[in-house]
This record gives structure tokens, sequence and C-alpha cells, in this order.
DNA sequence: TTGCATGATGTTACCGCTAACATGCTAAGC
DNA sequence: GCTTAGCATGTTAGCGGTAACATCATGCAA
């Protein structure tokens, strides 16, 4: 028979070394859901209490783990977004102005970039929900069927799910916050039929999965054809659509406008749109070389508004889009929400919210008078 | 006197109303710690039950919750990373590059900026480590004296602490990937004079925070001294050192053009170098403006190999740092330290490594014969 | 048959924190 | 004096997982 084990090892695995709130509340004398209380609603405690809780907070260094907050409140204080890309600088200065947002009202962002792919996507998403985040942004309404399911899922538990960047016309299951992008490609093409060009192009990003920037292209085209025709010019030259080779922008941009000088001089477009300004300072860049008037020859239209476009012989005209606003707007939204009672937010998850953009006109579209047209209007 | 309540309120709170490993085990029959070690080692339960358990799991869409996950097993599997800013492509592509490397071994990354605010990085610090992350990544090694002691704690308790972009050549007190600005600085000084330029500049920048581009500039001025000394210019013209105002980089670097200008021209600059390649591009686009020849007249050097550099006149010359391989680099690294004991991890975690750059010579600084030096050797 | 290694699953006790309720003490009200 | 409201603090029981050990069939060698 076995002697009974003196001192029987207490099986325990010990913590994982850190300061605790234990710790803290021995070294001031009192327990630790006092220390817990102070350390949120500090007043609740008694002065000379909270006194010798500071002190004990600085002697021991404590710092709080999250993760047993979250566990034992239900309440992460964490905020998730997924982006396309970091490295387009677009989506870095939303994602700037939602984490500035957010900071104020104690939310950490906890960042994911999915490289404009619907399936890491997806895996972004169950990894992020994973980690409970008390609300989500995603970049807009394209995702998988697995994914929608995922968000729908989460919104329905009462997490304000934000699709960033598109605002369709048509109500979504989730809160939009953006702007109608087929709105901006007929602003596009009503600017350069205004301003006198009618043969114009889109050349789409290289990037299949920008599906923003497909959506102003086609809108392009579409819009195109009525503006012309109000402008009397009933049967217009059809609009060239064109892709860019993937990679670097600059470079797709040139070999884009290569492309598109290749048809004989008199039947040339007169002005390109750009599904980012990137490809249109490219191609400015390329028509510079090859001796081409910009925007006497060529008029060039690009999006986003980025610094270089300003910089280039009188200006790349432009759309700026509202990517700081969209960050903060989606901040705001979010912090609003968080502060409702869950069963009056579960009423507000799904709603839009548009931002206004604006289309910035500098020198490379600057108004030319019309050719006669091909056909008189009749 | 109060009756006896029947079915006394068990005054729990019940769960936050996700699906649990409870419910998943009791769909397949079973208690949870069966799932919870199929989801960790599935060969450790046997086929019939996996099966089950596959079937249940499907059935009730379970989510794990990682908090809980954290607290139990002391491994978040999450890893944190604090750069100066996202907007800049450099940083951008580091940590895509970081994200990308964590991917594989199941890390998942919780990104924060500082907008080159030492203040603010320790804020994030401070925030960030109440995740427990696995491993931290910050950049440079200047960090608030509260930022040091927080990673130093950080580091004892066994997380590993590594500074990016910075090698500095004496040994720091983390782990350093990245390389010594320094020699960039010395290099890009020898480039120019090498190249037959004498009457030399650097351009830092207006970002307050970017001690590295300084760092590289200190290096340039004292270098150029001794390659203008060793080319038979004992008393060199002194380098020009200068500031561009904050704000957009291309004006920056537009406006400090100018401040060199404003010299006599007899003895105006024949070569600058910038902080970074928008100071240089925009430098380039005012010379342009103005007419002056490039690398005629006037060479420039730029850092970081943007796109854009490529694209302008017959290209900038630029410095190419390891952008990628200093994120891919950091995740191996963290990788392999989290793989190890943490008795053996202890004694690794201060250590470099100088991930190689390099000097990429383009158009803007092509060779030139030197004008006869002002002072004949002796 | 017995003993024992082996593999599959279960039990228990936590991780560090907070919600909900309980207690104890002080001061006000009658 | 005694109740009682109100404040400060404490006790208990979780949150949802996992580590460590326990148990219980098997199969197989001795």
């Amino acid at each position: 028979m076995a002697l009974p084990v003196l001192e029987p090892t207490p099986r325990s695995r010990r913590g994982h070394g850190r300061i605790t709130l234990q710790d803290v509340a021995e070294a001031a004398g009192i327990t630790k859901i006092t220390v817990s209380r102070y350390l949120r609603q500090p007043e609740r405690v008694a002065p000379d209490t909270a006194r010798r809780i500071v002190q004990a907070l600085a002697a021991t260094g404590y710092m709080p783990n999250k993760h047993a907050g979250m566990l034992a409140s239900g309440r992460s204080g964490m905020v998730a977004a997924i982006v396309p890309s970091l490295a387009n600088s677009v989506f870095a200065e939303t994602v700037q102005a939602l984490s500035e947002g957010l900071q104020p009202a104690g939310f950490e962002l906890m960042l994911a970039s999915s490289g404009y792919s619907l399936q890491r996507e997806e895996a972004q998403i169950r990894a992020v929900l994973g980690w409970s985040p008390d609300a989500l942004a995603v970049t807009g309404h394209h995702h998988t069927p697995e994914a929608t399911a995922l968000l729908r899922a989460a919104a329905r538990a009462g997490t304000p799910i934000i699709e960033l960047w598109d605002c369709s016309p048509n109500p979504g299951e989730f809160i939009q916050i953006g702007f109608d992008h087929a709105a901006v490609g007929r602003a596009m093409a009503r600017h350069l039929v205004d301003a006198g060009y009618c043969r114009l192009a889109y050349v789409d990003t290289g990037v299949a999965a920008d599906f923003r920037a497909h959506e102003r292209g086609k809108a392009f085209a579409a819009e195109s054809l009525v503006a012309l025709a109000s402008a009397g010019l009933p049967r217009p030259w059809p609009v060239r659509m064109l892709t860019a080779p993937a990679g670097d922008a600059f470079e797709g941009g040139r070999a884009a406008l290569h492309q598109l000088l290749a048809a004989e001089a008199t039947a040339r477009v007169d002005a390109v749109a750009f599904a980012n300004d990137h490809l249109a300072c490219g191609a400015l860049l390329e028509a510079q070389r090859l001796g081409l008037q910009v925007p006497g020859q060529l008029a060039l239209l690009g999006f986003g508004d980025f610094a270089l476009g300003r910089q280039l012989a009188d200006g790349v005209s432009t759309v700026h889009p509202p990517r700081h606003a969209i960050g903060s707007e989606a901040a705001r939204t979010m912090i609003e929400l968080l502060g409702l009672a869950p069963a009056e937010r579960a009423s507000r998850l799904s709603r839009q919210t548009a931002v206004p953009w604006q289309l910035v006109a500098r020198g490379s579209t600057a108004a030319v008078a019309r050719a006669a047209p091909a056909q008189p209007a009749n």
C-alpha cells in the first residue's frame, strides 16, 4: 500500500510568470476585485484605498491580461479590420483614420490584409472572429459565400459588421460606409465629355479583385454613350475598354497607352480614364516621352488623388475619394453602436452611409474645342 | 419570513451566446476535452470519434475562442508589430512580408502604427503587451525609457522582441533585423564622389522621428570628406545639410532644391543625396521644370527604391533597402525562437541580423568628368 | 492466467479576470 | 436606542478553453 504522500504535488500549472491582479491586491493589502474595480471605475473605491492601489500598481508594474478580461466580461475592447492591401496608400489612410478614431474610445485595432484575394479574406475573417472582436470592418461587399455566412453569424450575435468603401444604392446586408463607385464612373465620363473629348477609353487595373475599379469602368462606359449623345454625337465612337497588365502600375499605364495608340492615328482615343492614379501617371510619363501633348492630343483622368498626380506636368485630373472620412466615419459608427444595448443595436446593424467624393480637375483634362462631330447631330 | 425560493436563480452568467466546445462535445456524444484534443492533434483520437467530431463541428458551426485558449495554454498564437507608418510603402512591404511569413506557422499579426511618435509608440507597446503576444516587433532602437522598460520586462518573461530596420554595429539589448544605416550613408557619399561630383548636399526628411534617415545623413557627411580627400580634394567644399519642410514629400524635395540653388551659381552643389526617393523625385521634377540638366548640372540620389524613381527621366539613383527581406527574416526568427524551449530561447533574445541592401545606380547620378580640383592635390 | 504497456477518453483543476450577489460598517432618521 | 439606507469591500462562481493526471478497455508477452 502506498504511503500517504506528504505535500501532494498540487499538480497546478502555476501562472505564466506575469504580475496579476492578485499580486497587486496583496501589495495593497486588499482583494483583487477592488483593484479590478479601481481600474474600471476609480470613483467607486475610497480615496485612501485608491492611493494604495496606485502605489501597488506602480511597484509591481502590473499589466492587465486582456484575454482574461475578455473572457470574463464578454467585451474584448478590440476591433478588427481586413483590407485588400496596406501598401496601397488608399487603404492605409482609411485604416489610419479608423485607428485614430477608435483610440480615444479605448479600442485596439487588429489589422489583416487579404492581398485582394477573396479566399484569403475568408481565412482572415475566420481567424479574426476567433478573437471575438467587438466589431469588424471588411472592404467592399464582395465575399465568398462562406465568408458572408461567417459575417452574418457574427452580425446576428450582435457584432457590428461594416463594409468599407462601397455604398451601393440598393441596401446591403451589413453596414456600408463608402460611396457609389458607379456614380464616380459616370462623373468621370461626363467630365471628359464636358471638356470636349469624344473618343474615350477606360483602363482597368490588372488587379483582378479590385471590383470597385471595374464597377467604375462599367459605369464610365455606359455614361459615356449617354453624355456623348446628349452632346450631339448620337453615334459616338465606342468606348475602348482595356485592362493594364498586372505588376508595377506605372509600367501598366505605359503599356496601356501603347495599346491604345496602336490604332491608326485618325481614330485614336483623345481621352483616357484610369482605374487609379498610378496608371494615369505612368501613361502621362509615357506620353511625355513620346512627345504627345497632354491634354492637347490626349486627356488623362485618374482615380485616387495620390500626391504624385499634383506634381507631374500641369497635374493629373483625378477623383478624390474620401479615404480618411471612410475610416473616421467607420470609427464613429462602431463607437456609437457599441454604446447601445444589444437589443437596440440589433435594429441598426444594416444601414448605409454615403461619404462624399470629389472630382479634381487639373491640367491633364483641360477643356478643348470639340472636333466637329463625326456625324452631324440630327 | 421569505418563502424558500424554488429553483433558486443559479446566479450564473450564461455564456455570451456563442457555440462552445461543450456544445460540440454534446452533439458528438463525448466530452469537450476530446474535441479539444482533436482540434489540436487529430491523430490522437480514434478515427470513428474523429468522424463524429467533424460532423458535430460542421453542424454547430463552432469557432474556437482564442482568448480562452490563450488563457489556458499561455500561448496566444498572435504576434504584434508596431511600425511608424503604414502609408509609407517601405514599412507596408515589410509588414506584408512579416504577415506572410507568419501565416503558415499559424500566427496572427496584430498591427499598430505609431505615426513616427515615440510617445504613441510607448502607448502602443503598452496596449499590445496586454494581448500577450507571443512575440513583438518594433521599428528601430529608439524608444522612450518607459517603452524600453516595458520591452525589457517582456523580453525577460520570454517574449522575443525584435527591432526592425536598424542593425547597429554595436550589439543591442534585443534582436535586431535590419541594416547599418551609417554604412548606407557612407556608400551614398562614395557613390557620388566616385561618379565625379564634389559639391555635395544631404536633404533630410521633415519627419522628425525618422532617425534612420538622419543617421544616414550624418554618415554621408562624414564619409564625403574622406572620399573627397582621397579623390584628391584635401580641402573639399563643406557638405551642405538641410531639412526638407514637413508635409508632402514631393513638395519638400522641390523646396529643398530651391534652397540649395539660392547660393551663387558658381558655388552651387553638383550632387544631392536625399532621405528618401520622394524627396529626390520632387527635386528632379523641379529641376526639370527649371531646365536644369540632371545629371549634367545636378546629380540626385535617393533612398528606398520606390517604383516612381524608375519612371522619371533616366531613373533616379537610389538605395534598395531590404524591405521584404526584413519582414520575412523577422518572421523566420520569431518562428524559430517560439519553437524553442523557454530556457533555450532566453539565450537568444539578443542578437543581430544584417540584411543586405544595394545601391541602384541610374541615370540621375551618371558619372561626369570631375572639374579640376579647387585645390591641387599635394 | 497474470501483468503490463498502450491507446482512447475522462476528471479535475486551473489560467486571470469580472458579474452578481453578500457582507460589514457608518451615518442618518425615527 | 434601533432600524435602515448607502457605501466600501469581499465572496462565489463562473467565462471557455487546456495541462496534467486518472481511468478503463484492449492486446500481447511471459
